[in-house]
DNA sequence: GCACGAAATGAGAATGGTTCCTATTATCTC
DNA sequence: GAGATAATAGGAACCATTCTCATTTCGTGC
């Protein structure tokens, strides 16, 4: 935790933000979560940090690139740790209860799945910055 | 068209629900668009359905299995035609202004991302009912 | 063709996640 | 430690979406 914070202050001082407790806060929450979170969770777990701040934690979290936005099975955004923090990795969506965790692919599956985006992207006119590769179905504890 | 709308009604038959003008209305501007579309947009091209109709149409026909939702880059909720309807199919989803569009794989392509699928949730217990594929980046006009 | 009951509609109010506003507080620089 | 700037807290505002309920339309049996 001690080199994520590092790195992320470092990341947000270049852009001349600080980063303060509240965000070290959220930025731990989201980080410490096994998959994308929403404002609500996270302002569950932090009850010292209001809504409103914790929105704008997340806008300029976002904004610096150190989170990821994620609108998934339900109309509420979720945010996880930008893909330069973390390992890639894609989602299973729960279709039931809308929750969302994690999968790593290996280095073989994740160059396979490199090739079907380039395949994809090819015919179009589009620039491509990256992908995300949702699977979906019912959780363990919904099925 | 019409073989499209013959479907529909029948499915919707099957479960005691009409198609109704308006949401022959609702269909054709679905079926007709080249990717998901958000509610006011669907709204902007039919001034003869008001909003609390448009969403109810929306709502019934996705509870039919008639519209698949989706919730893309910005946080409003897309719909376009399920894939009984239609081909199955992957997304070129533009970061600069949201806009989604359509790509086919090749029978091929789709047997690996099967294959990749399986791989992924094979390790959790979870089982899988479908999967999205996502391509990011910037669209013709955007770039 | 007509009447009845069920389903669908329209209009506006209500809801809930998210953003904006403003005064106050914390932080950095000198 | 003072001044300037950035960040916070709290609440109001916003907007996509959902709900409510009175009215209308549709399909069925007569």
């Amino acid at each position: 935790m001690q080199q994520l914070e590092r790195d992320v202050k470092m990341r947000l001082a270049a852009r001349g933000v600080r980063l303060t407790r509240g965000r070290r806060l959220v930025l731990d929450a989201v980080a410490t979560a096994d998959g994308p979170r929403t404002a609500s969770e996270i302002h569950g777990t932090l009850d010292t940090v209001p809504l409103s701040s914790l929105y704008r934690s997340l806008a300029v979290l976002v904004e610096a690139g150190v989170f990821a936005q994620h609108h998934g099975a339900d109309e509420t955004t979720r945010y996880e740790l930008a893909e330069w923090l973390t390992e890639h990795h894609h989602h299973l969506v729960c279709v039931s209860c809308g929750s969302i965790s994690d999968v790593t692919a290996s280095e073989d599956q994740e160059a396979v799945v490199g090739r079907l985006v380039e395949a994809f992207a090819g015919s179009s006119d589009f620039a491509v910055s990256g992908h995300r590769f949702e699977i979906e179905g019912r959780c363990a504890s919904c099925r």
